[in-house]
Parts: structure tokens; C-alpha cells; sequence
DNA sequence: CCCCTTTGTGAACGATCGTGCTAAATCCTT
DNA sequence: AAGGATTTAGCACGATCGTTCACAAAGGGG
């Protein structure tokens, strides 16, 4: 009963690696148990089946992006810092590349996105999850007076997550670093043009 | 001579859909020959090799692109116009599912841009094109006085190209389609942030 | 220490993949 | 209409895929 959780973890760290870069296609039993050198009916036995093994993987990925990005932007008071440590720590964790291919959510998103069935679910739900994450910082920095009343949270939210969405991708596609620093500098402007207080914005 | 030409042609056409849904490793030949209802070999031997079915499949994409997006937006005048409806149009790009599975090369980018080798390089060009394409409407108008001489093209354009993707992404994994409202609404509040004159901006 | 459950192995299956090879069908030229 | 070149069909190959099944190894509880 220990044995078993300690092989399935190696399995899904492993997976993870392999999906970010090569897609949630691209992982094959064969060739991660070639791999991680056990047999290929072990590493099927432990899923049942190849869209268990995904979805398994999806959950593990989901688990270090937490991990990486959401926990510790969390131990920044609600409001406008925790905010910002939600989306400066999402593009240190995509620039360190916490997952090899850059973020895991993207690409699974990207390959299933047209694809219906229950890994784009889980695809989803992560990303929902994490617009969730950010729109609630936002509402309780404007809530707490740190962001003006009259502000568009879902507008806001958007366009936060689709700077630092589209710096991962231009560093990934073309190992072009310096697509953080615009990121970077686009939520500044976004967070200081809706400010009340220009000092409440960390760093 | 003829003959080649047109059954390459199909099976180009094929290939897009397939693509930009299943992704370019999705492409299989003996599924192309299957619903083409050619013979495998038939298919193959028009290209020689897989790679360089999709290598074609990209530079079939890219036609499409131009004609949907960039040719149009080229009847209007250089400068913020031009730039408005480079936007603009590549949000009815993506909403009018010109490709199946959304833009094109959202899709083979998130596949392909940690994986090195020449569809990578293909699908990079591309995209280093449209960037180009943007960044120089937006100097043209910064140039003829349209936009403020002291922005930011490489920003400017970075933002935009962020937002209108964020919009594609959106709507395709989730359904949502005020995606696009979001997108063209920050596209419309960068541009007007920056325009020296209000109602240089069509629409 | 033995038994029984859990966990992993090894071989095999049908299917599909990309890729050659050989012939037949089709087209264009003369 | 005939001949030569292009284009497609048909078949076979090795490889890999996900999956199944019967059996061996290992583990912990009585």
C-alpha cells in the first residue's frame, strides 16, 4: 500500500515532464515505462487506463502549480500585494520553468481546447480555477479600497492573464526572456492605472 | 500537372481542419487518405514524408491567415487604421472559426514551441511575421503622429498581440465569447491611451 | 512463519503508424 | 492514336500504440 503510491508518483513526475513539452498525447506507457526502466503493464496496471493516466497527470500538474505560484502568493495580506504576488510569481514560475515545456496549463490547453471530453474538463476546470484565484484578489483589492470602485474586475482579470499567458509563450516558442519584462511592465501599468494608493503596490 | 496540384490542394485543406483541432501530430496520413478516400500512398507520396506534410500544412495555414486577416486590414490606410483593423480583424478571425479549432497557430505554437526542429521554425516565422506585421503598422502611425512619439512599440504590440490570443484561447476552451468584448476593449483602450487624436480611431 | 492481498512482469493481441516497392491507371505531348 | 511521364493504387514491412491475461515477486497481518 506504500510501494504502490511511491511508484505512481514517480510515474506522474515523470509524466508531467514529458507532457509539458510534448503534450498530453505525446505520453506513451511504453515509453515512460522504458523510462523510469519498469515494466510497461506496471505502469498501465496503476492508471487502468492511457485517459486515467492524463487526467491523473493533470491532477499532479495542477497540484505543483498551486505549489509553485498560488501558495505562496497567499502569504501576502488579500488585496492589491496578493494580487500582484499571484502574477509576478506566475511569471517566475513559467521563466523558471517549473515544468520543462513552460506552463503545463498552457499546452494542455492549447491541444484540447477543440478536443471535447473529460481531460479538457479538467483542463478547464485548472484555469477556471486559477481565473477564479486572480478575479477574487482583484475584488478584494477593490473592496478594500485599493483598487478605484468603479474598476472592471472580469476586464482586469482578463487582460492580467493574458499578458503573463502571452509572455510564457513567446519565451517558450522563441526563448525570447525579455517577454517577461513587458509582461511584467503591462500588469504594473494595468494595477497603477486602478490604484488609489500608487505605494500599496509592492516592489 | 494539374492533377498533382488539385489533390494536393484537397488534402491540404483537409490537413488544416485536422490540425488546428487534433493538432499537427493529430495528422495522420492513412486518416487523411481515409476521409479523403484516396490510398495512403497516394497521399504520401504527394509529400514524401510526414514532416513535410506538415511543414506544407503550415505554409497552407499561413495563406489563410493573410487572406482572413492581414489583406484585409491592408485596404485601410497605414497607420491606426491599418493597426485597428489588423486587430480587429484577427478577433473575427478567430471568432468566425476560420480554422475549426480557433487560430491556427495558437495551436501549433503551444504544440511545437518546446519541441526543436523545422515545424517548430516554420510555425515560429510565422508568427514572428504577424508580430512584425503589427509592430510596423503601429510605427507608421506613430511615425505619421497617429500614436504618442514616446510609446512603446515593442509594448504596445506586445499587449495587443497578448490580448487578442487571451480572447482565442478563451473562447475555444471555454465557450465564452465576451472573450472577444474583453479583447476588443482593451485593444480599443491601449490604442486610445496612446492616439494623439481621438477620432483617428475607426470604429 | 504462513497466507493472502497488493504490486509488478512478460508475452501476446489487434490496430495504426510512417514508409518502401511494384504495377496499374491516368494525363500530356507529339 | 501512340508513347512517355506523372500520379495513384495495392500490398507489405517493422515499429509502436493501448490493452489483456496468466503468473511471479513482494509485502504486511494473523
Amino acid at each position: 500500500m506504500l510501494r504502490g503510491e511511491r511508484t505512481r508518483a514517480a510515474v506522474l513526475e515523470h509524466a508531467i515532464g514529458i507532457a509539458s513539452v510534448e503534450g498530453l498525447d505525446g505520453l506513451s506507457i511504453g515509453r515512460l515505462a522504458a523510462e523510469l526502466e519498469v515494466s510497461k503493464s506496471g505502469v498501465f496496471a496503476r492508471f487502468g487506463s492511457k485517459e486515467e493516466l492524463q487526467l491523473a497527470t493533470v491532477a499532479a500538474a495542477r497540484e505543483v502549480f498551486v505549489d509553485a505560484v498560488v501558495r505562496p502568493a497567499f502569504e501576502a495580506p488579500p488585496g492589491l500585494a496578493r494580487l500582484w504576488r499571484l502574477c509576478a510569481g506566475w511569471l517566475t514560475y513559467s521563466r523558471e520553468r517549473i515544468f520543462p515545456g513552460g506552463c503545463f496549463f498552457a499546452s494542455a490547453a492549447a491541444e484540447y481546447d477543440a478536443r471535447p471530453g473529460r481531460i479538457r474538463d479538467a483542463v478547464a476546470a485548472a484555469l477556471t480555477d486559477w481565473s477564479s484565484t486572480l478575479a477574487r484578489a482583484a475584488e478584494d483589492a477593490r473592496q478594500l479600497g485599493q483598487l478605484e470602485s468603479t474598476c472592471d474586475i472580469r476586464q482586469l482579470t482578463f487582460e492580467l492573464a493574458a499578458l503573463v499567458d502571452a509572455a510564457n509563450a513567446r519565451s517558450v516558442l522563441h526563448g525570447d526572456d525579455s517577454a517577461y519584462d513587458l509582461a511584467r511592465t503591462g500588469v504594473r501599468t494595468r494595477l497603477l492605472a486602478l490604484a488609489t494608493d500608487q505605494d500599496a503596490l509592492p516592489d
